[in-house]
DNA sequence: TATTGTTATACTCTATAACTATA
DNA sequence: TATAGTTATAGAGTATAACAATA
């Protein structure tokens, strides 16, 4: 069955990459939501964990504009990971008007607990393919471009 | 530059196809939004829109079966619809207590309007893509099974 | 002036529970 | 009792505008 059937009766909905990438997108958020239950934590407060891991002492602002959350929706995402203790904050000796973060010790290990659980739920949605089409689908999805202004 | 690279610094999620997926939904969503300023429509009725002109007189049930859309978030999605005159709604001669669905003319013209525009909007975002590429993301999504427990 | 973070607010999508009417 | 649609409500993501502090 080509990209031009109708298999499912949804029309003009077939052929689209975006119809495909929003059913995608919700299944993985249903398993990734299930396989998360008990740490707390939710797709976005991971999202900058890791960007915060990987950046040690990014600014709060730079988080957000990797991620497309606006300013103003960082504030609570990131009141959330402090009163947590997965966070720490401390204004930029550069510029007093940035913060700049770093995980806690408490912030380091529960990304490493996600980070397990999230390689399960990937391994069990990827079950039924190669490693090959893995790379192929995560290489197209790369070059899909970014064209919305600036997250800001 | 291969999957288990971070080329942007975002760590741990570097290689995850839930990542990708979000980040590519997000891109498409911001032109898809974009191209549909002035037509009143949004992602979710023009997918309601498009079932219906597939399955003439399906059941207000099922669309959001297909679509991922719990019965109760159906409800004012519909009456949208039916306020504005797009979508027609009858009691199912069958059983009394479903509704079976139609598109009005009007209903028809605006799910025309709606996919030239769609179309301009893919080909925006795939202007990168051979058109074997396309079908090879097309293929690899639909692939991606559904583990939501039927969305209701 | 421009930028960083903040507050306030609103809209959309999603989720659950309880209700009604039909089957 | 089970199902279709409804109502009410809440959580999460996203959007804009206006403000204070700093650059």
């Amino acid at each position: 069955m080509d990209a031009a059937d109708d298999g499912g009766g949804i029309g003009i909905l077939s052929p689209l990459i975006g119809y495909e990438l929003r059913r995608a997108l919700g299944a993985f958020l249903g398993d990734f939501t299930e396989e998360m239950k008990g740490t707390g934590m939710r797709q976005m407060l991971i999202g900058i964990l890791a960007i915060v891991a990987s950046q040690p002492g990014i600014r709060q602002g730079d988080v957000g504009r990797i991620l497309g959350v606006k300013r103003a929706n960082m504030v609570s995402l990131i009141n959330e990971l402090l009163a947590a203790d997965l966070l720490h904050r401390a204004v930029d000796a550069r510029d007093g008007r940035a913060f700049v973060l770093n995980l806690t010790k408490r912030g380091d290990a529960k990304l490493a607990e996600c980070q397990i659980r999230i390689l399960a739920h990937e391994a069990r949605m990827l079950a039924d393919f190669t490693e090959d089409e893995v790379t192929q689908l995560h290489n197209l999805l790369r070059r899909i471009p970014d064209r919305r202004p600036a997250a800001d």
